[in-house]
DNA sequence: CCCTGATCGTAACAAGCGTTACCGTATCAA
DNA sequence: TTGATACGGTAACGCTTGTTACGATCAGGG
């Protein structure tokens, strides 16, 4: 019975395979799936193909569809929070810090505007999951969590509250920048997209003057 | 041949149904099972059954699902163009008119919040149909349009390049505001929205301060 | 009043879906 | 080397999907 294994493995359980090394393969093959044919074309045989294995390997990592999808989701929420982390140790300043966390966040790139696609089709699919709309809470929040420690090292004078409406709307831009852009280019371009962060961040130093003012 | 009918109706057309109105009655259900199950909910018995119909009625209204769909994408664009025009009518000068299309275009009330969660199930499937990607771009380019038309009535002076930038900040800020609160909306309430929409107003008309101001 | 045909419901179809059961095979302990 | 078993592929299951064919019904012109 207590028969010793000869690394850290559990008794009795599998001997060969990488569990977690296939969900992260399964969880890339959803993601280019739903960046390929959206949330509609998202299927077990589709991802199992795009893996380059089948349905049984798929239904034999994952319990159930969902559960691949929630474990899609979270992994890349996971590797989002890697990068941002990536793109904070590599700034000099808090407030080149907070500008190129929100850079990296926007769909500058080609592969970055197929990232946004998958976005929306988790968010799309959270409309009607309560597990899958709760993960994208989660995950939201930590990004605005994020922003807002950043605003508070870059300008540390800025009141609380006006602090946390900054926050929530820079995420709002990103985030509408990245939705945008995903199914528009053109308008989207990513020299708007950048204007719009690094007018977005301008103006967070500044104090309005009367409207009527030429 | 020639045999006149009692109404407006084309010789030798359906004699008693009224097509667009069975259009609009099938699109506006479309809605409804969208903001409720989401886009993959959407099959044709759940939008028969949201009409009080069969799907003999659904098939016999529209050549087929792909059709259905972008017909109420478009109407949906209608609606929202309409109300936008209302907003504008009612407003009385030009900085308020800006400030009111954008105020209703976010998730304030509850039924908007229903709205943005058919938005996004639009882009999400705008993700894989061509077709409605390009209705998605029709419409939001209306929308931006529009926002810039208000901008050079409410700030005349301000440049251009300057306006276009600020117009496609705003709308960005908009959906970025709706596609989250549809979601979260304990962290995007409608007064976080409120507030987030008059401050990008107000820093419209500000110039920046270096950066390292108190 | 009947007859034509527009209109819409009924029911079936093939295809595709998620999921399950089963079986060959490779791997490791003994 | 051998036996047990974890692993993953195969194929089928029942169900739902979009779509089609057909039949009942009813309005309107002759």
């Amino acid at each position: 019975m207590e028969v010793k294994v000869p690394l850290g493995r559990k008794d009795g359980m599998s001997r060969t395979r990488d569990l977690e090394a296939q969900q992260q393969r399964l969880s890339t093959a959803t993601w280019a799936v739903l960046a390929h044919d959206g949330l509609t074309g998202l299927t077990v045989r589709a991802v199992a193909e795009r893996a380059g294995c089948t349905t049984g390997l798929v239904m034999h990592t994952f319990p159930d569809k969902r559960s691949l999808l929630r474990h899609a989701r979270d992994l890349l929420h996971q590797r989002t929070a890697e990068r941002a982390d990536q793109a904070e140790a590599a700034a000099a300043d808090p407030q080149s810090r907070l500008r190129t966390v929100l850079s990296q966040a926007v769909t500058l790139a080609d592969d970055k505007r197929q990232e946004a696609r998958v976005w929306i089709a988790y968010a799309a699919a959270a409309v009607a999951d309560a597990d899958l709309a709760e993960l994208h809470r989660k995950h939201n929040r930590a990004f605005v969590a994020r922003i807002d420690r950043l605003l508070s090292d870059a300008y540390p004078h800025l009141p609380d509250d006006a602090r946390a409406d900054a926050a929530t709307a820079l995420v709002a831009l990103v985030e509408g920048l990245n939705t945008l852009a995903a199914l528009d280019i053109a308008t989207y371009h990513p020299d708007q997209q950048r204007r719009a962060i690094d007018d977005a961040l301008t103006r967070l130093t500044t104090r309005a003057r009367p409207t009527g003012s030429r």
